[in-house]
RNA sequence: GGGGAGUUGCCCGAGUGGCCAAUGGGAACAGACUGUAAAUCUGUCGGCGAAUGCCUUCACAGGUUCGAAUCCUGUACUCCCCA
């Protein structure tokens, strides 16, 4: 593939690249370009908004060059504060100890191990003694780091904005040091942080990475970015029926950047489809990013599930079972509001009541209206309990 | 170091001694309508309870009072002005 050729593919789905001529200059060196994407363990999904990047990062590999991932088991405790109003909370060494391990796998739903280098900034940035920071610390300005929106933003605001966080750039960037990367990708809320790395490699003597950089992918909720915390994700993990759900409950106007973002699809197709019909164009959508992470035969079982379940409101084929707790039954009566709390379909028994009373709860089909009802415990087994839009159980009666 | 303002439920924000589990808005959830879209309408939104009810909550710890989110004292945190 010619350099031309090569960069019109990694221009799909960034909003900026520093910069362009660059790239073509790195890419016509012809080694293999060692490419860095930072990713800070923060929560325990890759999530589809995670994912962009590392599909652009795995466009990089295809082309025969060497992705470095940079696991920011470091920077992780410190809390990146790009796109946050607010200081983000710093996460013990245990839990990023947890998410690093859950995330890990993950990794490779997308990427390809053999060309993935995978570096932890502990090693490095934990290294450091405090006259270390202190020398690090005086390679720029405190002008410098409150140009970034985020703190100007903050301090105009009289919010707080710890010391700490300042740093954090400089964390980034000297990972980009470390690795002597030449190019780095990031989501756009990264370009601050990323841009450090530009300065900071030059005053290393080391040439400037090339700076790629993404859109934010919007969540389900079709408002914020999306984010575990945020509950507005679809996890690169998650159930076929699962991803193809959520996928089918973004608004419309995410279409087609959805399509940009999250598949492989020809984006003149893309459009297209969207503008003729956008129900079938999201439930292509949706296919095409479950056969991504798991097959195109999940993705068409997903299709017909969603079909049958949904559309045609029928049971679902198939429910995940859940054992009804044999200390719930009374005289062998079971109450089904503590049933659906217990299972954790609702937060509370008062909430499950609220649930029933909006008649939000089936089962077998046919919607309870009584808040209190008390089932016999031997007449739930095998039938399927369904609480809200999405949730469904398949009861299983007590062992015992 | 000195002076001032502030900390309320997921978020914003009212509330300055009893009528406060706490107005309002947003978010979220459920229902109707639909395409698990959008828009709209309705309802729910601290916990337990069948319930008149009980319990926990208004930064934290004490105190005053028959009674406190509201008053007093101390502590923590944040912001502003001065140094």
């Amino acid at each position: 593939m010619d350099v031309a050729q090569q960069l019109e593919l990694l221009r799909r789905g960034t909003t900026e690249i520093i910069s362009e001529e660059d790239l073509v200059a790195k890419l016509k060196l012809g080694r293999p370009l060692r490419v860095k994407l930072g990713v800070d363990p923060t929560a325990a999904h890759v999530t589809l908004g995670w994912a962009v990047v590392l599909r652009k990062l795995r466009d990089f590999q295809r082309l025969g060059h060497t992705a470095c991932l940079v696991i920011g088991d470091f920077t992780a405790q410190i809390g990146d504060p790009s796109g946050k109003g607010k200081t983000r909370k710093q996460l013990s060494r245990e839990e990023v100890q947890a998410n690093v391990e859950a995330v890990s796998k993950q990794f490779f739903t997308v990427l390809d191990p053999e060309r993935t280098e995978i570096r932890y900034n502990r090693d490095w940035l934990g290294a450091m003694g405090f006259e270390d920071v202190i020398r690090l610390a005086a390679r720029t300005t405190v002008a410098r780091i409150m140009e970034r929106d985020d703190f100007t933003k903050r301090w105009d605001e009289h919010r707080p904005i710890a010391l700490h966080e300042l740093l954090y750039p400089l964390c980034q960037a000297y990972d980009s040091v470390e690795l002597q990367a030449d190019v780095e990708l990031g989501g756009n809320d990264q370009k601050f942080n990323n841009l450090m790395g530009r300065t900071l490699m030059e005053q290393y003597g080391q040439s400037p990475q090339v700076i790629v950089l993404s859109p934010l992918l919007v969540g389900t909720d079709g408002k914020e970015k999306m984010s575990q915390s945020l509950g507005n994700y679809v996890s690169v993990v998650d159930t076929p029926t699962d991803m193809y759900g959520k996928t089918m409950s973004i608004p419309d106007g995410l279409l087609e950047n959805w399509f940009e973002l999250c598949t492989d699809v020809p984006m003149d197709e893309a459009r297209a489809a969207v503008a003729s019909n956008p129900y079938e164009a999201k439930k292509r959508l949706a296919r095409e990013i479950v056969a991504l992470y798991h097959s195109p035969e999940a993705a068409a079982e997903a299709d017909r599930f969603f079909k049958e379940t949904f559309s045609q409101r029928l049971q679902p084929v198939e429910a995940p079972p859940a054992e009804v707790p044999g200390d719930l039954a009374v005289g062998g009566l079971v109450p089904v509001a503590s049933l659906i709390a217990r299972l954790g379909l609702a937060k509370s028994n008062g909430a499950a009541r609220d649930l029933i009373k909006q008649g939000g709860v089936s089962l077998d089909g046919e919607r309870l209206d009584d808040p209190f009802a008390k089932l016999p415990a031997s007449e739930l087994e095998g039938k399927v309990l369904r609480v809200g839009k999405h949730q469904f159980r398949e009861l299983v009666a007590p062992r015992g």
